[in-house]
DNA sequence: TTTACTGATACTAATTTAGTATCAGTTTAT
DNA sequence: ATAAACTGATACTAAATTAGTATCAGTAAA
């Protein structure tokens, strides 16, 4: 059971990358090499995050795209959201109408609750989260190569 | 996001008609009529459920299937990975491998942690209690019924 | 020895997912 | 003015997955 697809998974790695440095405009080029994400894909799913207000963007020579948020108030719920839709655990439930079959009726209660925690998890998480933990493996990694200089 | 695949779904709907009444076998079609389920699709999710243990069958004019475990010992967990494998995130973290990607792999603590908490959520509800519920919700709907007699 | 069943497995259609390609328009720099 | 570097919109495709069907073989009871 996947939970992320690709585009939930690579819009996540774009969100970051610009979370690290907010305000910064980088373009679907510059994005797509650094992160290893296909070009033109990466480009229909940026335009997606700019349809659904997460990023901004700029035309032209010299435009691209930036956060259009604090990173912090970019949740991952808002992510899957966008890409898979709401988080539901049958169909049944999606239709909201009142299910013929009494077995699964009974399982609504459950799914219910199930997918209820599952969105506050993934609503915990933000894009500015988890840029400053990027930062820190980051700054942890620097550290570690300067220790070990001296020793090598 | 649908967590359930039809897989699932059926046979969760089987293994609650089946611990409804744990020890009575029923046959594939008895099932598949009762529950609304394509014939030829919930063989091979009882024989998938056979193979993995969680239910009972014999062969034969009067065999069927039955629960091969107590309905309190059979988690919706269990027939989320038989039929869709285990919960995982992203597929980076499928192939436990350390990722080349920075921000995937920072984004490896907090979906290890959704990971855990999804899975514990559908471990705590087993077939047996689901066909509590059931049994309660048909209970209900009896005494209503008796109830609206004598004034219709 | 027919009937009612499971075991195994091959097959198919529809949908979803992942990825590609193209053309039009905008902004900047020269 | 015009080339270069961008985004906007959208059409297209291949591969994988999902859902469902079909068939043949074997077993057990009446």
């Amino acid at each position: 059971m996947k939970v992320l697809n690709k585009h939930s998974d690579y819009a996540l790695r774009a969100l970051i990358a610009l979370g690290m440095e907010p305000g910064v405009r980088k373009s679907a080029k510059a994005l797509s090499e650094a992160q290893g994400i296909p070009y033109q894909f990466l480009r229909r799913i940026l335009q997606e995050l700019i349809r659904s207000g997460l990023v901004s963007s700029k035309e032209g020579a010299g435009g691209g795209v930036a956060l259009a948020r604090a990173p912090d108030e970019i949740r991952v719920s808002d992510v899957i959201e966008i890409f898979q839709g709401p988080v539901q655990v049958s169909e049944c439930m999606f239709r909201r109408q009142l299910c013929s079959n009494r077995a699964n009726c009974v399982l609504r209660h459950e799914i219910m609750r199930i997918e209820q925690v599952v969105n506050d998890e993934f609503s915990k998480v933000t894009v500015g989260k988890l840029a400053g933990d990027l930062r820190r493996v980051e700054e942890a990694r620097k550290n570690l190569l300067v220790q070990e200089k001296p020793k090598g």
